[in-house]
DNA sequence: AGCATCCTGAAACGGTCGTTTCAAGATAGC
DNA sequence: GCTATCTTGAAACGACCGTTTCAGGATGCT
């Protein structure tokens, strides 16, 4: 091997997914990814190709680095609606204070912005949107067969309601919507889904 | 008056906003404007100002002519439930067929783009989503009233669960989400609230 | 008809876009 | 140390960005 990168390409990657996330494809040009990593062009044309691949790339990495453990880690908790609960209280953390307060999720960006016309991005989404609600229905499931559930509730179309919930939670964090406000909204939604007292009447 | 405009401003503004809607404004430009409204740059700069303001006016024209109209007619209808169910139909309806289908809602899309950076994006953004929460939370009260709503529900939390779960639905909407699986998702997340019948046991 | 006023069309502004090119620099194998 | 091969830096590409300028055309008023 004649000569070898001068620099670590995750590690451009990562502060290139950075960008994107923060401040969407469209508006990130290659000459900020440049400043941002410090490399020049040709290593980055040559490392990534174009901008939509480099975007594309970038996208993935948040998706294995981010998404995806999320996902995991709610499927794997057994626990039933506090796992949920959890799940919501460290998004509403991330979205709203530590480094990446106000960014929301680049995921949810994705579909509005133009990004989600290109056929790879959509792909990803819809992917992950399956994924997280797959998740969503496991801990459900878990909930359901812990006694923490009410009669009523259908596993499949309220794991769908609570992600496109956690979706809105993304959405309003870019506004700089208080933590507080976000908590109560999934509290409240989640204590309707819990096995109601026995009535009094 | 020596000269009078030789175009429809509104007419203009209204093809202004649906490819602002469409696209997100950091992806139209101002030659894309003049190609789709006819009108040249000078008139344009003359009537709107810079792409801010023309972005501006074309969202203040989608809040007025759509996001403010269906606020009112939830917070008008005094049914209660059938008028929230009624409500989340013709958003599905909107976002999924017809010439708009898979826009999605100008306003939230705004939210992922760059352009909620704008304060005054943002400030529009915030009062219509309190516009929106008030509009959900009196057709809530209607539906308490009317004896329709469980006892357990909590009618201001509720109703900002509802606009992020309606965010959500614009947001998979752009996505091509089905229409179905959004309407089956909104009707479980509704019948949830209704007062339970009688237990069996 | 003449004038003052505004609007329109087209060209041009400097700047930035994404991408390509190429010579100079750096490294591993021999 | 030589060479082959890859990386790097810097310049340049044409195209398009948002915006400004200004001469010429159109209009309402006197």
């Amino acid at each position: 091997m004649p000569d070898i990168k001068h620099f670590d390409p995750d590690a451009a990657l990562e502060r290139a997914e950075h960008l994107f996330w923060r401040l969407g494809a469209a508006t990130v040009s290659i000459q900020a990814v440049t400043a941002e990593t410090g490399l020049n062009r040709s290593s980055l044309y040559a490392t990534f190709g174009g901008k939509r691949q480099l975007y594309l790339a970038a996208l993935r990495r948040y998706v294995r680095e981010r998404a995806r453990p999320a996902c995991e880690r709610l499927a794997g908790d057994g626990r039933g609606l506090p796992a949920v609960q959890e799940a919501f209280d460290a998004l509403i953390d991330q979205r709203c204070s530590g480094a990446y307060a106000g960014w929301g999720c680049m995921l949810v960006n994705a579909y509005a912005g133009g990004e989600a016309e290109d056929p790879d991005v959509r792909a990803l989404l819809d992917d992950h949107h399956r994924r997280l609600r797959d998740a969503m229905a496991d801990a459900l499931a878990a909930a359901r067969a812990a006694g923490q559930l009410a009669r009523h509730v259908d596993i499949d179309a309220t794991a769908e309601a609570l992600v496109l919930l956690a979706y809105g939670v993304n959405l309003r964090s870019r506004a700089g919507a208080a933590a507080e406000t976000l908590r109560r909204t999934v509290a409240t939604t989640l204590a309707a889904l819990e096995t109601p007292p026995p009535r009094a009447d």
